[in-house]
DNA sequence: AAAGATAACCCT
DNA sequence: GGGTTATCTTTT
């Protein structure tokens, strides 16, 4: 008789927890089950990993509630979970977590009620009742007669916050946590739709609910429940009255998805035709294969793409396709609804959990057979997932920042191998890693080498900004070439992308007397000056502070603007072009997801003849009418102390350039820099990413990096800097024995030695082996815990993206 | 991670 | 002494 399960929880706690299995639970629970537990004093909904009978030697809490009556997750993405969990050093419970986005489906509220002691002493303070509305008699005498939330006694009285608390310290008063799965059916009438079942009752019906129904039966089918608001007099109360007879059904809305403008499907070009031959084959095939599927910027891969989620349909199964964080817009989303209609599904961080949720559920069930999704997408729960596209693998936003620390695209590829599914990666700019492991036949390398319909690659033009200083005596942002392409730009009714990829006005402040920078309070580094509220922004922690009249140090008021971005990009081109219609987007201008797809609508629809920005606008989208691309800085990134700062700026450069011309007409792109030798803006100036992987592969290989190393980034955070110091030390001590095939960097500060009042330093451990490197990973963790160093304390990072 | 228990510190 | 605050401990 099963009776215990072994359920892991959202905690940093990398075990297990059992619980006892109470009423029909015991009969009906299952492994991948979510059940809600007690934990302490809080609710906690968990995974359950084992159902068994072996009593522990510890006290076991029976669990509160089964949450599913099947499991959530087969067997293979249990397993996948637990791969995960171990591969990046996560705790399971962590992992389960961001596997399946149910959180909406879960309403928590504490509840405050008397102790016994706090009973005794209402009771006696009622007896001699001195002043009725005295807040503290009003907390204890509501919670006398039933216990309440926090807000319901905040109703009763203003001061109830200050006052539990007191009560709560003094053991009079205890919390505990209630949860419960919230209806979804009782959500705002703004998140449902309804729908007649065309029944007829026999019961007598109130007036709304027969004219509600008289409603439906003349218009068949669901509608979204606020409208009928205003047809018929209390809809939504009727409609729930009614869902309660099973005479109407309520179903919770999702955003529709806008049909994108209709993109006539492209004959495939010969190689177009022939990498989907290829990919084809291997759906056919069935079993597992993966591919990498080099093309140039505009060389057709979404066709391509399409095709095979296409032939995958054919032979029964379905398709993922993922996409970075800042494609996926309702716009790319349209494109897959006009091929595939509502046999998708889209998942995204941007719409709201209970919408997630429902989006989940329909996947689970089956009924979406094409899932386009970011990073997390990779955990959809997809019944007979037969290929997964990762599209643009080299983007970091496939690399989760927090824990669990995963990249979706090579967990893409672990769930392919495990479900016997097809893999498909692509990008004009493949990361080193994946471009190599097609070198070692890992992947299947397919090429797209031209732009669709014989378009050129855009002509790329170097501009030496350090001969253009000494050509003009003057420092100024655009160099005369610049200038005259975008004015023939502007002449002629052709579009301008120009991009700064650093935000805010100048990038730091500095006092011509001595020299000082002003530097953000929490972190350790310049702040940036944003001109629009005219302030000094730290761009890791958000601090702002108004600029200084005079310097801090030494008084002078020769305080100085250094550096540009973005934003002052904007102001000189508006100063050049008085005429020309510009916009800017970067984080600043951007405060909603919607604002990202606004700017670039209005820009597609000619609204503005140039667009200014950071990197955000060198992704990914297509705008036929932007002939000229120029790079203001090309080297920003390059002086960074990362060993992948080449291959980054490459990878911008690249995908930049490829913004323009991809349209009927030409492009051609200006690249600004004070590197001109540097092989990153060389290869990327003349579009040719073998070369660049020849160059960088080497370097790589000469300094043990990945693809010829495993790397992980072991970090110390603490707000003592003597505390960070010391464990980073210990750490040091214990890996000191490691040799063979094995390399240490460190310890050593961070390249941002303080961030969020937070001293950071890091250490680097590179290892030929990836079990060397897991083992040693294992063990430096293990050491955490036996030391009782906080969880947060130590940051493990498995194939770290950026060495923050 | 989060909350309770305990130790340390500070005031009139 | 009463109170706050930092630190340690526990979690099934």
């Amino acid at each position: 008789m099963a009776i215990y399960c072994d359920v892991c929880l959202p905690v940093p706690l990398d075990q297990p927890f059992t619980y006892s299995l109470i009423g029909d639970a015991r009969h009906t629970a299952q492994v991948g089950c979510r059940v809600l537990v007690p934990f302490q004093q809080r609710k906690l909904s968990g995974t359950i990993l084992r159902i068994h009978d072996s009593m522990p030697e510890y006290k076991v809490r029976p669990i509160e509630k089964l949450l599913d009556l099947e499991p959530i997750f087969d067997e293979k993405l249990i397993l996948l979970g637990m791969w995960v969990a171990r591969y990046y050093l996560a705790p399971v419970g962590e992992v389960f977590r961001i596997m399946a986005p149910l959180g909406g489906e879960i309403k928590r509220n504490k509840i405050y009620s008397l102790t016994d002691a706090g009973r005794d002493l209402a009771r006696q303070s009622l007896l001699g009742i001195v002043d009725a509305t005295d807040p503290a008699l009003v907390v204890m005498k509501s919670l006398d007669e039933r216990p309440m939330s926090l807000e319901a006694l905040r109703r009763r009285t203003a001061d109830a916050p200050k006052l539990v608390a007191e009560f709560q310290r003094k053991g009079l008063i205890r919390v505990e946590e209630e949860a419960h799965e919230r209806d979804p059916l009782r959500a705002h009438a703004t998140k449902l739709n309804v729908e007649g079942l065309g029944l007829e009752s026999a019961e007598k019906l109130p007036k709304w609910e027969r004219e509600l129904l008289a409603y439906f039966h003349l218009h068949p089918g669901a509608h979204p429940l606020d409208a009928l608001e205003s047809l018929v007099k209390n809809a939504s109360q009727s409609a729930r009255s009614l869902a309660r007879r099973g005479l109407v059904k309520l179903t919770p809305r999702m955003s529709a998805i806008r049909m994108a403008a209709d993109r006539p499907p492209h004959a495939l070009n010969p190689s177009q035709q022939a990498a989907f031959d290829q990919i084809g084959k291997a759906i056919s095939a069935g079993s597992y294969s993966a591919f990498l599927l080099q093309g140039v910027t505009g060389s057709g891969k979404t066709e391509v793409y399409l095709r095979a989620i296409e032939a995958t349909l054919a032979v029964g199964r379905s398709a993922l396709l993922m996409v970075p964080e800042i494609a996926l817009t309702p716009q790319v989303a349209g494109q897959f609804a006009l091929r595939f209609g509502d046999q998708v599904a889209i998942l995204h961080s941007a719409f709201g959990e209970s919408e997630r949720a429902e989006y989940w559920r329909r996947i689970r069930r089956g009924e979406a057979r094409v899932v386009v999704g970011t990073r997390s997408s990779v955990f959809a729960p997809m019944p007979d997932l037969g290929l997964i596209i990762v599209d643009e693998e080299h983007d970091g936003s496939y690399k989760q920042e927090e824990t669990p620390r995963y990249n979706g695209r090579d967990v893409a590829v672990v769930r392919a191998q495990q479900i016997g599914a097809t893999v498909v990666l692509g990008s004009a700019t493949p990361s080193l890693e994946t471009r190599h492991n097609a070198d070692r036949e890992k992947y299947q390398r397919l090429l797209l080498p031209d732009r669709i319909e014989q378009r050129p690659m855009p002509a790329v033009e170097i501009v030496d900004l350090r001969q253009e200083f000494l050509e003009t005596k003057k420092n100024s942002l655009f160099s005369r070439r610049m200038i005259q392409a975008v004015r023939e730009k502007l002449a002629l009714g052709e579009q301008t992308m120009l991009m700064m990829n650093r935000r805010g006005f100048s990038s730091f402040v500095a006092c011509r007397g001595c020299g000082y920078k002003v530097e953000c309070v929490n972190c350790s580094v310049t702040l940036t000056f944003h001109r629009k509220d005219r302030r000094l922004l730290c761009h890791y922690c958000g601090y702002a502070e108004k600029v200084p009249a005079a310097c801090v140090k030494c008084e002078s008021e020769h305080i100085q603007f250094i550096g540009s971005g973005s934003e002052k990009i904007e102001e000189e081109l508006r100063e050049a072009f008085p005429e020309a219609r510009i916009a800017r987007m970067d984080r600043d201008t951007i405060n909603s997801k919607g604002d990202y797809e606004q700017i670039l609508n209005g820009f597609r629809e000619g609204s503005f003849d140039i667009l200014v920005g950071t990197q955000m606008i060198a992704k990914g989208h297509d705008i036929p009418n932007v002939t000229l691309v120029g790079i203001v800085n090309a080297d920003i990134g390059l002086g960074m102390p990362d060993f992948r700062a080449a291959e980054r700026t490459f990878q911008l450069l690249t995908q930049a350039a490829g913004r323009a011309g991809r349209g009927g007409l030409p492009g051609t792109v200006i690249l600004q820099t004070i590197n001109p030798e540097h092989y990153a803006v060389r290869f990327s100036a003349v579009q040719d990413y073998e070369l660049f992987y020849a160059k960088e592969l080497h370097f790589r290989k000469v300094m043990r990096y990945p693809p010829f190393a495993s790397l992980a980034n072991i970090v110390f955070r603490s707000e003592r800097q003597e505390e960070a110091l010391r464990m980073s030390g210990e750490i040091g001590e214990l890996l000191k024995e490691e040799k063979e095939g094995v390399r240490i960097l460190g310890p050593a500060e961070a390249p941002v030695p303080r961030v969020n009042k937070e001293f950071r330093y890091q250490m680097l451990v590179k290892a030929a082996q990836r079990q060397r490197l897991s083992g040693i990973l294992e063990r430096v963790r293990q050491l955490a815990v036996e030391r009782n160093w906080p969880a947060t304390a130590l940051v493990i990072d498995v194939d770290p993206l950026n060495l923050l």
